[in-house]
DNA sequence: TTTAGGG
DNA sequence: CCCTAAA
């Protein structure tokens, strides 16, 4: 019923009005009339139009203006009921008035009872809007409501309505601080039948009104503005979950995927590399699926919105132990950060947090990467939005490039793939320290990376051996998994091969490659060192 | 903490 | 790439 939406809306606006913030004070009542019935606000205007409103430029001139002319009629009313009688009613319709907010005035301050007192006076009209109609024949409150009644703005025609139409159960802090202001409004006038500026104004609004009804309802916008304003996290937590797709998915994400996601955003740090570069990654909702059922699992959304209070969710995302030791080669990089945020929920979301504070301005630069586009098919919602934000960046190497912010790629820490500037290095690294030194390739060569840790460069590398064909693999069943999705140019191979052949791995064993050259008579499917070095001839001859 | 190796 | 044991 429109009388008890106008009833909530005033109980809110009242709440907002003691916030004593003027903008939102203004806009925040246009919004509601917009909120209401098209018809309630109709039925405002019209009765708005009694009082001579002077048409603001603006909607929410226009519509502030609904509130304080009523604010005004009540002034006017008040003023009867004391029998001051001397000026004319324009004076207190004068437009600074009517436009100017004042702080002090809430929604509430239309109140009914001031109204109710009048008697013959334009503002009877608006009082039949305000009031519940219970009595006046011409005013039946609900139809103001409800539909627009143009008619009603014949100020003359209605007459005063009894005042017991407290519809609007106000504060009375509020109510009396309107008075208070209406008294101080230079406005004085006795009870006089509408002048003629008085009608042709009537017109003016009633005409601005019909023309409204669009403009209201697109005005919605305005509202959202005002809630980010006055609280921006529920914004930035609903923006994120709107971009969300599946929020169950999401909701799924456990720390692990926050630390993955972190780890990824830095792979928009590297550099636009060599053509093999542009590989398919895999999407992150993939992964984050197969991810969930192991449990450590921790309300993204939650963190997400709550990151401001990320110690509260500490309890949620229990990390092993163990999980930690990865994390913290990760975030080693940012060991300050981490001691920032000492008391976050893990370490990963540590950087998430730290990223946020200190890392802002790096965020900015990810767009144009070459690899934006990978980050931005997987990133998380929000992240995606900080990614979209990006401005341009030109190309940077690798070595080069500041770590970036784990949280503006959605990026799991599984499946960065490994570009062919990282596996280059990675053999330089390998040629110059051998096999099994990770820890000391990974900081001379990678330094910069810290997505790739120690652990990673030995993961490579036996992978890069898989793929030369020098490590065994496929023990248990023919299964050769095929590598030539992601091909590596065949100078990396021999390379690999080279230093297979150098550094055996795992180090410390002998080299497979003898070895399966001994124990395997049939060397067809088996490279061995001569088979490498021919191939090589073979590849330097051509 | 690093490395090796299974998965 | 993860996980874990062992060094």
């Amino acid at each position: 019923m429109p009388n008890e939406v106008e009833f909530g809306y005033f109980r809110s606006h009242n709440d907002f009005c003691s916030m004593g913030d003027d903008y939102l004070l203004g806009v925040e009542f246009a919004e509601s009339i917009t909120d209401l019935d098209y018809g309630c606000s109709e039925g405002l205007a019209a009765s708005v139009s009694d009082s001579q409103m002077q048409s603001a430029g603006s909607d929410t001139r226009w519509k502030s203006s609904l509130f304080q002319i009523k604010q005004v009629l009540d002034c006017q009313k008040d003023q009867l009921d004391m029998g001051s009688s001397e000026s004319d009613i324009p004076s207190c319709n004068k437009s600074e008035m009517l436009v100017e907010e004042n702080p002090s005035i809430s929604p509430g301050s239309c109140t009914v009872q001031n109204i109710g007192k009048t008697h013959n006076s334009p503002s009877c009209s608006s009082q039949d809007i305000l009031s519940d109609g219970n009595d006046g024949e011409h005013s039946p409150s609900d139809e103001m409501f409800c539909s627009p009644m143009t008619q009603k703005n014949d100020e003359t025609e209605v007459t005063g309505q009894d005042g017991e139409t407290n519809i609007f159960p106000r504060q009375e802090a509020l109510t009396t601080s309107v008075q208070a202001n209406c008294t101080d409004l230079p406005m004085q006038k006795r009870s006089r039948k509408p002048t003629q500026r008085y009608a042709d104004e009537l017109t003016s609004v009633q005409a601005n009104c019909t023309g409204r009804p669009t403009q209201k309802r697109s005005r919605k916008p305005t509202q959202r503005y005002v809630d980010e304003l006055a609280d921006p996290i529920p914004a930035y937590s609903r923006k994120r979950r709107e971009v969300s797709t599946s929020t169950l998915k999401d909701k799924s994400l456990g720390v692990k995927d926050h630390k993955k996601c972190h780890v990824a955003s830095r792979a928009t740090q590297l550099p636009a590399e060599e053509s093999s570069v542009i590989a398919i990654q895999v999407p992150f909702g993939s992964l984050v699926h197969k991810e969930c059922p192991k449990g450590r699992t921790c309300d993204l959304v939650q963190h997400v919105d709550t990151r401001n209070l990320m110690t509260k969710s500490k309890g949620k995302c229990v990390t092993p132990n163990k999980k930690k030791k990865r994390d913290e080669c990760i975030s080693a990089v940012h060991p300050k950060k981490r001691d920032d945020c000492a008391a976050s929920k893990t370490k990963r979301d540590d950087q998430f947090t730290v990223a946020h504070s200190k890392k802002s301005s790096d965020r900015i630069s990810l767009a144009s990467q070459k690899k934006k586009d990978d980050c931005i098919i997987a990133m998380t919602p929000k992240k995606r939005g900080d990614c979209l934000t990006g401005a341009h960046q030109k190309k940077r190497d690798d070595c080069t490039i500041p770590e970036r912010p784990e949280e503006v790629s959605g990026r799991r820490k599984h499946h960065r793939l490994w570009t062919i500037t990282e596996v280059r290095k990675l053999i330089d690294g390998v040629s110059q320290y051998g096999v099994g030194r990770w820890s000391r390739i990974k900081k001379l060569f990678f330094s910069t990376s810290a997505h790739r840790t120690s652990v990673d460069l030995k993961d490579k590398w036996r992978n890069l051996l898989k793929a030369s064909g020098i490590l065994d693999q496929g023990r248990q069943g023919e299964k050769k998994r095929n590598m030539a999705w992601r091909p590596l140019p065949k100078s990396i191979l021999l390379r690999v091969c080279e230093l297979a052949t150098i550094y055996p791995y795992p180090k410390g064993q002998r080299p497979k490659i003898p070895l399966i050259h001994h124990d395997s008579p049939d060397r067809s499917t088996d490279i061995t060192l001569s088979d490498y070095r021919r191939i090589l001839r073979s590849i330097n001859g051509s």
